[in-house]
RNA sequence: GUGGCUAUGGUGAAGAGGUUAUCACAGCGGGUUGUGGUCCCGUUAUCGAGGGUUCGAUUCCCUCUAGCCACCCCA
């Protein structure tokens, strides 16, 4: 006891075997294990994480229902091949941010890094062709790119999407549109749709095109990057921020102008509906998005804010893509959907409404005190007695010290506090402490569930009757 | 993947090349063994890890790791 030995912190490697010697404090907390951590650009959602959560899953479920969507849940593990063909080769997410590896087996597979390869996939697996057309399906949960992290920006991270398979029509472009909108509005987040057309495959490929023809000719002004996205994506160089191509931008052919009729048509409709609900939308020539399988429609939400527009800031977004299911083997079926970024969605809401500062417990109205082993037992099973009722009841069973589970009540907000010693168990009582007035009673073990039943009853009551006792 | 900045107890901060590293909040324990919200006391960090410079570094240098910011890209 007189020896300060300093508790060293807990190990977490296993129990190693090679302890046994004679360790002085110092060697010892010099051989302490580093704490592990989480894994880079992983994050652990906290219990003060979670009512931001629960707000976004419940407005994801309702939104789903009021739509007409189905859940679905793929696997986070998918043949590489799957994303490979179906969001592209030469994209940065299969390029460089797959998480991929190679099993004992020699199959190459991979962490999600989106959901609609997977969700057309199964589409295609389980013949939903057979179903009603459209077939809408949701989902929700992790999404895996290894990207370097940033704000906004995890290698874990949740998405909440909503896919419509099986029908070309603008309507439905439109009415993911509004069915995202309404999801950020539901959680108290203005936005603004920036929305384009990529138009078909061809009229994308004579874009295109003229695209590489046109920076061809500036190719003196060009980095060596951007060079190399000319050969490889040319249309990435839209979204360059480099001013060098802002500038050229301007002068560059517009993807508008290239559309085929049809596309150009299926766009107009998609404004149209956008403007009959009253849907704000920004057209914006410049969107491609970075997965190969979008045709027509594209689209992204952007919070409304004065601060500065963050390069990583945008909150979801989608478009239509008609081609994919035949890139995965399928026959051709039209499809669009989007997807809305959950852990931007929640940094979002929490800047606006922040968590308190106090990590509060659980609140309860009832609080079961117990003193001596004899008490203990008996409030253990009272306990129970109060939890088959259907009354939360708060406890403290492994405190022996009543003074502090009478601190842990008055925390957990409780009203009334049930004590049970020796006494009372001999007496077949109960003490009733009304932790409000400082007034305590004694209550026939029997009865204590019933009394506290009246008592919450009737402090319901009078809460809305506003009558005073 | 590239560049810049940062790294002090559970949290938020302060600090100086040199014997006991400050402050607040939170946590735990206690203030005579059956009672809360106030108050008082105690306790909780070898200053991210490793290496170097130095008589001496947590403070200077290097490497690593992580975080933040920007780019790339995306949600």
């Amino acid at each position: 006891m007189p020896n300060k030995k300093t508790p060293v912190k807990k190990p977490t490697a296993k129990p190693a075997s090679s302890e046994g010697g004679v360790t002085t404090a110092s060697a010892s907390s010099k051989k302490a294990a580093q704490p592990l951590q989480v894994v880079r650009g992983m994050r652990d959602l906290l219990p003060g994480d979670q009512p931001y959560w629960r707000q976004t899953n419940a407005i994801a479920e309702k939104l789903a229902s009021a739509y007409g969507y189905e859940r679905i849940d793929t696997p986070i593990v998918e043949d590489t091949a799957l994303f490979v063909r179906g969001v592209g080769r030469a994209t940065d997410i299969v390029e460089k941010e797959l998480y991929s590896w190679e099993t004992l087996g020699g199959e190459s597979l991979s962490l999600r890094p989106e959901g609609t390869a997977s969700v057309l996939r199964s589409y295609i697996q389980h013949g939903m062709l057979n179903m009603p057309q459209p077939v809408r399906l949701w989902y929700k949960g992790p999404m895996f790119r290894h990207d370097r992290p940033q704000s906004g920006r995890f290698r874990q991270f949740y998405q909440a999407g909503y896919e419509v398979i099986g029908d070309a029509d603008p309507v439905i472009d439109a009415q993911l549109i509004i069915l995202g909108y309404n999801f950020l509005k539901g959680l108290g987040i203005e936005t603004t749709v920036r929305i384009n057309s990529l138009g078909t495959p061809e009229s994308r490929a004579n874009y295109k095109n003229a695209l590489v023809a046109y920076f061809r000719s500036k190719k003196a002004k060009l980095s060596e990057e951007d060079k190399k996205r000319l050969l490889k994506n040319p249309l990435r160089l839209l979204d360059s921020k480099d001013p060098a191509i802002v500038e050229l931008k301007a002068e560059a052919p517009q993807i508008v102008d290239w559309l085929d009729e049809e596309s150009k048509a299926h766009f107009m409709r998609v404004l149209e509906f956008l403007d009959e609900v009253g849907v704000p939308y920004q057209l914006d020539p410049y969107l491609v998005r970075g997965l190969d399988y979008y045709t027509k429609t594209v689209f992204e939400w952007y919070a409304n804010s004065d601060d500065q527009e963050l390069s990583q800031s945008a909150l979801g977004g989608g478009g239509r893509y008609d081609g994919l299911a035949e890139l995965l083997g399928g026959r051709p079926t039209p499809a669009a959907g989007m997807s809305l970024g959950l852990d931007r969605i929640v940094s979002r809401m929490k800047e606006k409404n922040p968590p308190s500062q106090d990590h509060r417990m659980p609140q309860v109205d009832v609080f079961l005190a117990q003193l001596g082993e004899m008490g203990r037992k008996r409030a253990l099973a009272l306990f129970e007695e109060f939890r088959e009722a259907g009354i939360p009841v708060g406890e403290a069973f492994s405190k022996a010290n009543i003074k502090a589970q009478m601190e842990i009540a008055n925390k957990r907000g409780a009203k009334w506090a049930i004590v049970i010693g020796q006494k009372e168990v001999l007496d077949g009582t109960v003490q009733l402490r009304d932790m409000d007035a400082g007034s305590q009673e004694i209550v026939d073990v029997k009865k204590a569930v019933h009394e506290i039943k009246k008592k919450l009853a009737n402090r319901n009551g009078v809460d809305t009757s506003s009558v005073t006792v």
